[in-house]
DNA sequence: AACAATAATGAAATGTTTTTCATTTTTACA
DNA sequence: TGTAAAAATGAAAAACATTTCATTATTGTT
């Protein structure tokens, strides 16, 4: 796991940063806000720390500008008691959760697992346009109207909108959604594809998948 | 929304009975453990605000007791500044959040809010006995074995799981998966229901669909 | 034990989805 | 613009799922 520590008192980063060595994660320390938003430009973090108190932003301003550049890191502050108080504000500027100094590693462990675990589960849809894949029923759905897709639809366009504007391959999609590690022989995936297509442009008046000649295709949304 | 407060101290306990009334809810108060497992087993509450330090039993102890007794709801703990060493014993007693005093009522409510939310969208799978069903794969899931489900098997298992344990008739049957609100002319339930028992007993070698004549289904686990 | 009501079953009929195939359309590039 | 490769399409064939139906088995009651 790679977690980024925002924090500016150099013993408790120091402790955090062994702790997370001797549990097989590992950890990058910055010293204040600016940095914080140029290390997750270059490094995707599986969580970040941050201190509520820190030179030139404070955590939450932090906070509050990351999810406005729609970065969903998951965000866990580190508040010192007088500051107690404060605990809804940060909770609505996008934190997901926040622990009261002093604390135990074993306690920033088990809130760090407890938020990956709501990230995770957290996925029965995925949004796209003005739109949402229901993972449960497997229907495109806008509001009260919905459509229906059938299974291969459905796993196909659940796999375009996990790998949104990126370039998917026939091969990619013959693995991961039939199974099949070998040539094909015949042009089922295209036929998908078309299928697909037609129930979403029906449905929506948009096109999403862009065949990119010789490569594979790519979804488009936003 | 319907909250059980487990709290000694009245003035605290007033407080917050107050405060949901004015939020258009509604609130029980009870001041010892003994009186929470009572509580539970005559009303079924949204969430429990459990005191950390009560009279006879502590809320770490209602807390296992009631997961013991396979109760799953939502338990927030009230702890005091000076038990802040405890919050991952209470976390793994099966508390789900805590909130250190003092607190405001809008941050009981941003905390409500939030475990209710992790709650409904936790359900991306159901379990029953050794196995679970996957509700985005539409699959009976053991370990590494999966058998999967048709679209009508699918629905009325998970009908099953959410309704474990109380009969129900093939006309709640034919409403709720069928869509069809006027008596059946032919037996399309029977045989649904024969074929899901046959693909869960050949998976899991164990029958789970009770008839009970004249009135339904059961469905047991556990 | 005998009966009528209810439930379970196997197999055919119908409806859907998936895959294949022959043909047409589009694309990049000379 | 002409060509070959790649992609899209309509429709048939094959595989699957759902519903119907006739028959057999089970249940509660007398």
């Amino acid at each position: 796991m790679e977690v980024l520590i925002a924090e500016d008192e150099q013993s408790i980063a120091n402790t955090l940063l062994k702790s997370f060595a001797a549990t097989g994660n590992h950890a990058v320390i910055v010293g204040n806000g600016e940095e914080v938003l140029d290390a997750v430009k270059k490094i995707k973090f599986d969580v970040i720390l941050l201190d509520w108190r820190m030179p030139k932003m404070t955590g939450l301003q932090v906070c509050r500008q990351l999810r406005e550049l729609q970065d969903q890191t998951p965000i866990i502050l580190l508040t010192a008691l007088t500051e107690i108080a404060n605990k809804v504000e940060a909770l609505n500027a996008g934190a997901d959760d926040y622990i009261t100094k002093p604390f135990s590693f074993e306690e920033v462990l088990a809130r760090i697992n407890a938020v990956l675990r709501r990230f995770q589960s957290n996925t029965n849809s995925l949004p796209f346009g003005n739109f949402i894949l229901n993972l449960i029923t497997h229907a495109v759905e806008m509001e009260l109207e919905t459509v229906k897709l059938s299974e291969k639809e459905f796993e196909l366009l659940k796999f375009f909108l996990l790998n949104k504007g990126t370039i998917i391959s026939k091969e990619v999609l013959c693995e991961k959604i039939w199974d099949i590690h070998y040539p094909t022989t015949t042009n089922f995936v295209e036929v998908t594809v078309k299928n697909l297509r037609k129930k979403l442009e029906d449905f929506t008046s948009q096109k999403f998948i862009r065949t990119v000649y010789g490569e594979g295709y790519i979804f488009f949304a936003d």
